[in-house]
DNA sequence: TTCGCAGTTTGTGTATACATTGCTCTTGCC
DNA sequence: GGCAAGAGCAATGTATACACAAACTGCGAA
């Protein structure tokens, strides 16, 4: 593994864990150190991090890991339902749907069973399942690498949300719903089955990022 | 100016206006001594190449400019579908719409009035001014940074059509009908008229490629 | 003649030294 | 006492040297 893909992981994975704080200035020279490389693939790899919307480059004071506030959530939501609605029309009119009935089978089960710590886990996967069967199906490397960069944003945002058992078991339902969409060859359902999803878990992230204030 | 800003802007322009053509090797040693700057410039602009994707990193042969064929016309244009009907809906809903009407008003002047190359670089500007002002009042970071790194792509592709004063004077007539949408603050409208616009763009781009094939 | 191996060469990956720019602190003048 | 200008410093920007990996070519053997 190079040594500029170490960085950029380890910078990457720290700041959507939140263990580097929004602000945070990145110096070269002290992440070289921190991280045991030298200065080329740190800049290299903050170069990654600005191109992701991570940080920001400030003239003379070097980059800053960026901010996220309510309406940065927002607005991230509004590319969010644009690029998973088309994404999901998309799958719903390729050939190479075969999967999606199974998967709205699975998410089903999910509804119904309760959420232990270790189920919990498995779901999440379910998910990411079902998105990367929807990029697949999809077929479209623009779509797709629009949808991976503002995937490593919604990872930072979702720290925010604390999922309890009752808004999974909501999730799920809506998830098949997808899911069952794509299957059946119907675009405009999958859509809006998307646009739905979306929407409630939006009003979820702003519902406790309102009662918890700034984490 | 920093001598990798000079790099990257003179190899995107490069690539943009096909003096580079797909497929071509950019070796870093080589475009150091043709752009009078050292290694560590061009390879900052390359990896901002291959974030546009404009370039693809290969191993071991370093990175070549990425193809361009019929297939990721179509593709570009799904994601330009979502990104600028997402973008309209937005700026449609948003209260900074003063300067729509008059926009709408001047694409319709463009509409009757003759092309000449003269008027054709005008008009090009005013598209651009849509744009911006679309973009602008849209007032989402994330959607101008996603629809930005398109507009990229969608440069070279717009090489493939040749525009002519007839395809002028409809595309003038689709912007008046977006601008007018958007000035009367009707965000579903503005998303249709958006849609309309740019499946005949897409429309025209492909008749024009098909009928000359590859340039 | 073809296949395989080894050597050379070219190119990327990394480190470090040097240049330049911008910021801050201090000092002097108003 | 406050503001401005200059000097010093620190951090980024750039260049270059070195290391390693991969690909190509040439030679030899089957």
């Amino acid at each position: 593994m190079r040594a500029s893909d170490k960085a950029y992981e380890s910078l990457r994975t720290d700041i959507i864990e939140w263990r580097i704080a929004p602000g945070t200035v990145l110096a070269e020279v002290e992440q070289s150190e921190r991280l045991g490389v030298s200065r080329t693939p740190v800049r290299e790899a903050l170069g990654r991090l600005v191109a992701d919307g991570l940080a920001v480059q400030q003239r003379g004071r070097g980059t800053v890991v960026s901010e996220v506030s309510d309406d940065h959530v927002e607005d991230l939501f509004v590319l969010r339902v644009a690029l998973e609605c088309a994404s999901a029309k998309e799958a719903a009119s390729s050939t190479h749907r075969e999967n999606f009935a199974e998967l709205a089978e699975r998410f089903d089960a999910a509804a119904h069973e309760v959420m232990s710590p270790g189920s919990r886990e498995a779901y999440y996967q379910l998910t990411q399942l079902l998105d990367d069967s929807i990029d697949e199906a999809a077929n479209n490397k623009y779509l797709s690498n629009a949808l991976r960069t503002l995937r490593v944003n919604l990872q930072r945002v979702r720290r925010m949300a604390k999922d309890n058992p009752r808004r999974l078991k909501e999730s799920a339902r809506e998830h098949a719903a997808i899911a069952r969409a794509i299957a059946s060859g119907n675009p405009e359902v999958a859509s809006a089955a998307t646009t739905v999803h979306l929407h409630q878990s939006l009003t979820h992230i702003m519902a406790h990022s309102a009662g918890s204030e700034r984490q």
